[in-house]
Parts: structure tokens; sequence; C-alpha cells
DNA sequence: TGCGGCTATTG
DNA sequence: CACAATAGCCGCAG
């Protein structure tokens, strides 16, 4: 049934009408001026110049589960100002269940509908081959069962006015929650709670949306003052960046007889160059060199220009032309489940700033940053997912390091080593004495770390915690035992902590989220165990007392029974520079 | 033009 | 360098 509805009341009532209520699920769709609703197989379109109005007006008095086909939506209602409190995003739920990146609309239909996935509807095939058994290509179905593969995503080329059209897209995600819902119950040994992970990393989207649009505050006149300090004013022309080359390379010539020939950025050469100054070495990383500082004043000088080409061409002017908006926030897409474990990934560089430019990530007028990093997260993860009493006890600590020492009987900076090591899949070196304690010590978390590398040597998908699958890849050649394989082993080995240290860390950023209220903050920078909000002055203390309530909430709700302890460090401060 | 290798940065 | 990521430049294959 489809009923096109004029007014935000008439929204509340049609909806509410239908049973919907708070955590009910609704289907929808939103892009440009457009929206859809859907609720069970009712269908609801609303006049453009209404739809975002409706939208704030059902989420304020009802606040159902907004079940969106992917962060497109939540993209779209961050840009009308609307910030919806949960979500059920289909998209990465799909990522949840079936691993990999992979998560178009065409895919997940087949995968919640049993099909065959090598033959997916492919986005740019136009259905020209769909299109010869006589069906009508203006059904979102295709007679052969697939979903057609622009149909969801392509929605936004299609008129307001073709309500049908939009309202199917609204049903059809509200239709695959309910079968994702089924999946998750059936999808093989999920030791935690499949369901919980499904919301919480849907609303990561709602969060990554946010984050997107809100930026990072940046000091933009220290910005350029530091950048131009680091590597000389902005060039203004090719023939100016190709000056600005040659004097940061003749730095490093001025210590050599003779620089023909040399290409500083060609790997190749700045081996040669070195081998003819009496350096052989495998390879040129800086750790490599570190050491040969004083062999010949060349390798400081090639140090040095390594720092300095990096800003230039990576953090430089161009970096904050490109992502620093003229209202001082940089910007760059985020991704709320990403990579081997399903950590948040984000770019423009907000995940891998040099430390020395954080000194420019300053607070607003008024405002202060409050910073909170979850303490030792791996390890306490190890924890709880393996159920190692023994290590559990060693959480009651601030510093867990230090029990893990005295059970070893080792000093404490070999009892990092050993449990990194162990996470890690580290065999060789100085891990490899230390480890062996590990086995005696920790026994139940050593097995636990060993059975997923097995699985992954033997090419055996293995599923985190939170019910994420991890695809480690086929086995070639029979191949158990070689180099593949065991690497294999060390990727599903730390998967499976890494992976659960994300969902941990994202239910605590989305717990944060949701009990921020009316308090004058919001989170803008999530670093795998660590957030930044940005809040008015006046409201800091009482952010800082949230964060740690929300962690207990958090670790509560990812683990109701495990018994472990997670820390955190917070302090408030003007620039990002001034925290730890 | 796309891709792997090398390098740097971060957790 | 033991795990994960983003990003730029180079050489090379197509």
């Amino acid at each position: 049934m489809l009923r096109t509805v004029h007014s935000p009341d008439e929204a509340i009532a049609t909806l509410s009408d239908q049973g919907v209520q708070r955590g009910i699920p609704v289907g929808i769709v939103a892009h440009g001026a457009s929206v859809g609703f859907a609720v069970g197989d009712h269908t609801i379109t609303v006049e453009e110049a209404d739809a975002y109005r409706c939208v704030d007006a059902v989420e304020r008095s009802l606040r159902p589960r907004w079940v969106m086909w992917s962060g497109t939506t939540a993209g779209a209602l961050v840009r009308n100002n609307i910030r919806v409190a949960t979500a059920w995003d289909v998209a990465a739920v799909h990522r949840l269940l079936a691993g990999g990146w992979r998560n178009d609309p065409a895919r997940v239909w087949a995968y919640l509908h049993g099909l065959d996935r090598r033959h997916t509807p492919v986005a740019g095939q136009l259905d020209l081959m769909g299109g010869d058994a006589g069906d009508d290509g203006d059904q979102p179905i295709r007679p052969d069962g697939y979903l057609r593969a622009e149909w969801v995503d392509g929605i936004w080329q299609r008129s307001p006015a073709d309500a049908a059209a939009w309202a199917s897209v609204a049903l059809m995600a509200a239709s695959l929650q309910s079968k994702q819902l089924q999946a998750l119950t059936t999808s093989g040994a999920v030791a935690g709670d499949a369901e919980a992970t499904a919301r919480a990393e849907s609303t990561a989207e709602l969060l990554c949306a946010e984050l997107a649009h809100d930026g990072l505050p940046i000091d933009r006149l220290a910005a350029v003052e530091l950048i131009s300090s680091l590597v000389g004013p902005r060039p203004q022309n090719d023939a100016d960046a190709a000056e600005g080359r040659r004097r940061r390379d003749a730095a490093v010539f001025a210590h050599l007889s003779s620089a023909a020939g040399v290409d500083l950025r060609n790997p190749a050469d700045v081996k040669a160059m070195l081998r003819r100054v009496g350096i052989d070495v495998p390879d040129t990383r800086a750790w490599r060199l570190e050491g040969m500082r004083s062999v010949h004043p060349v390798v400081d000088a090639l140090l040095a220009w390594r720092k300095e080409e990096r800003i230039a061409t990576t953090f430089g002017h161009t970096w904050l032309a490109e992502h620093v908006g003229t209202d001082g926030r940089l910007r760059g897409a985020w991704s709320a489940s990403d990579g081997a474990a399903g950590r948040m990934t984000a770019q423009a560089g907000l995940h891998n700033l040099p430390a020395e430019l954080r000194d420019v990530v300053v607070a607003e007028h008024g405002h202060v940053f409050v910073r909170a990093d979850l303490g030792q997260i791996e390890p306490r993860v190890l924890a709880a997912v393996s159920g190692d009493e023994a290590l559990r006890r060693a959480t009651q600590d601030d510093d867990l390091y230090a029990p893990v020492a005295t059970r070893l009987g080792v000093e404490r900076s070999v009892a990092k080593i050993a449990v990194l090591a162990a996470m890690y899949g580290q065999t060789s070196g100085t891990a490899g004495q230390a480890l062996r304690g590990m086995e005696s010590g920790y026994p139940v978390a050593m097995k636990f770390l060993d059975a997923a590398a097995q699985q992954g040597q033997a090419g055996i998908n293995i599923r985190t915690y939170g019910g994420r699958l991890v695809r480690v890849g086929e086995v070639t050649d029979g191949d158990f035992r070689g180099a593949a394989a065991a690497a294999r082993g060390r990727y599903a080995r730390n998967a499976m902590v890494q992976g659960a240290a994300a969902e941990l860390f994202k239910v605590w950023a989305v717990t944060v989220r949701a009990r921020l209220g009316d308090l004058d903050a919001r989170i803008v920078l999530c670093l795998h165990d660590e957030l930044l909000l940005h809040v008015r002055e006046d409201h800091a203390h009482e952010v800082v007392a949230l964060l740690d309530r929300c962690l207990g909430e958090a670790a509560h709700r990812w683990h109701p029974t495990s018994g472990v302890r997670f820390v955190t460090d917070t302090s408030i401060v003007r620039s990002w520079a001034d925290a730890k």
C-alpha cells in the first residue's frame, strides 16, 4: 500500500498507526530533497518540501530504528541537519555477516536470497543481458530473482514524483533487515551478541556521516605558518614547486662529491648513493639508517630530507587546501568498518597525521577538546574473548603488564613484548623466549590464539567475538605449511583480537554519542582506541565523567560477563598535541 | 593507466 | 621489523 503524506503530523500519525514506536524498524531512503519511508508492507512517500521535516518529526516523537541501505542515506540526513538516534545499515550488517568489503545492493540481495553471488548483476551492465527474458526493465527484481544493480544506488536519478520507485527502495531495505536479523541468529558459532554488534556497527555509520560532515577543528593560520616554516611558502606554479624540490635535494647533495644521476625519490638510487660512501644496506628505511648517522653526514641530511619531503608532498600546502575548509575544519571520508578486522578508517590524513602537526588541531573559541583513550585495549579484549581467568585478573590492574611480569617472572618490558608477540604471532628474536612463559602462564588465552592461527593457516574463515566474518583467503596448492600459510595464521590470530577491540571501541563511541544529549559536545575524531570530543568549555568536566560511565556501559553491553576491567585515560586540552 | 614495491605516518 | 591502516612517488607492464 502506497500512501503520500503531506505534513510532519500526518507522517507521525501514519507511522504510529502502523505500530511504529521506539526501536521499531522503519525503512528509509534519502537523497537530495527526496525521502521515502516503509513500514511492513506500507510505503510512505513524503512531499518534497516536507521531506526532512517529516523525518525530524518522526524521529523526535517516535524514535524508530531507521533502516537504510547504506551511509548514503545517513549522509543525506546529516546534510539536512538531522541526526537520528539509531539505525540499521544494511550494507554494514552485510559486511559483518559475509565478510569482505563488497556491499552493493545487488550483492546483498543475492546473499540474503541464497542466490549464487557469481551471477550477481554488476552496475554498468545496463541490464542489457537481463532485458532479453521478456521482463519489464522498470521492475527492481529481475525474472531470475536478482536485484537490478542500479535500482537502489541509482534511485537519485529518478524524479521525486516517481513515488513507487522511491518507496520500493525503502521497502526493500526494511525487508532485508528482517532477513539479516534472521541470518545473524543462524550465522555459525558467534560467541558474542551478533545482533547487538549489527546495531552498533550501523549506528557507527551514522557517526561516520557526522564525522565527515563536522570535520576536525584546525587552526588554519597556524597550520599555514607551521608548514611554511618546514617547507617554505606555498609554491605558486610548477616551476616554483620544482625549485623547491631542487633546494631540498641540494641540502643532501652538498655532502657528496658527486650527485650525478642520483634521484632521492628512487630507493635504488639512494641505496647506490649510500654504497658509494661506504654504507651497504639491504634497504634504506629510516630505522635501518638511524644508527648510521655518524658514519657519514649524508645519512643525517637524507633523513632530514625525508621528513621535509613528507610534509611537502603529503601534509603540506596542497593537503591543507584540499582537506581543510575555510571554516577551519579538516574533513575526510570515513568508513565505519574496513580492512581485515573491521576497524574504522579515515582519509585525508585523519588517521595518520604526523605528531608534529597535532599542534594545529586546536579547539574553537569557547571550546576545548576532551580526549580519552583506552589503555591496553588489545590484551584486555583478549582476556575477555578468550575467557582466560589469569589474564582477566591481570586486567584489574591499571597496568596489565605489571601482574603479567610477576606471573612470568620477567621484567615488565619483556612481559609486554611477550603479550604483543602472542597477539601478533611473532616468534623471532627475544619474543620467542618470552612466549614460553605465556604458554604456561596464560594457557587459555594462548590456546584461543593458536586455534585462530590454525584456522587461518588451513584457510578456514573465522568470526570475531561480535560475529564479523573474517575471510582468510583460499589455500593454494595445498600449501598448509609455507610462508603464505604462516602469514594467514598471523592475520587470523590478530584479527580475532583487533576485530573484537574494534567492536568494543565502536560500542563505546556510539554509547558516548547517544549519551551526550543536550551537552554542547561532539565526537570529532575516532582513532582505534581514542576518542576526541569538541566540547563547550563549561561542559568539559561533565563530558570527562560521561566518557568513563559510557565505557562501563559499553563494556557491559559488549560482553556482559567477562569481568574484564577496561581503563581510560582522559584529559581536557586546547590542542590535540597537549594530550599525553 | 594500473599495479607492485618502497617509504613514511598513525594505532 | 610482529598486526592493521592511508598516502605519495617510482619503475614497469600493458
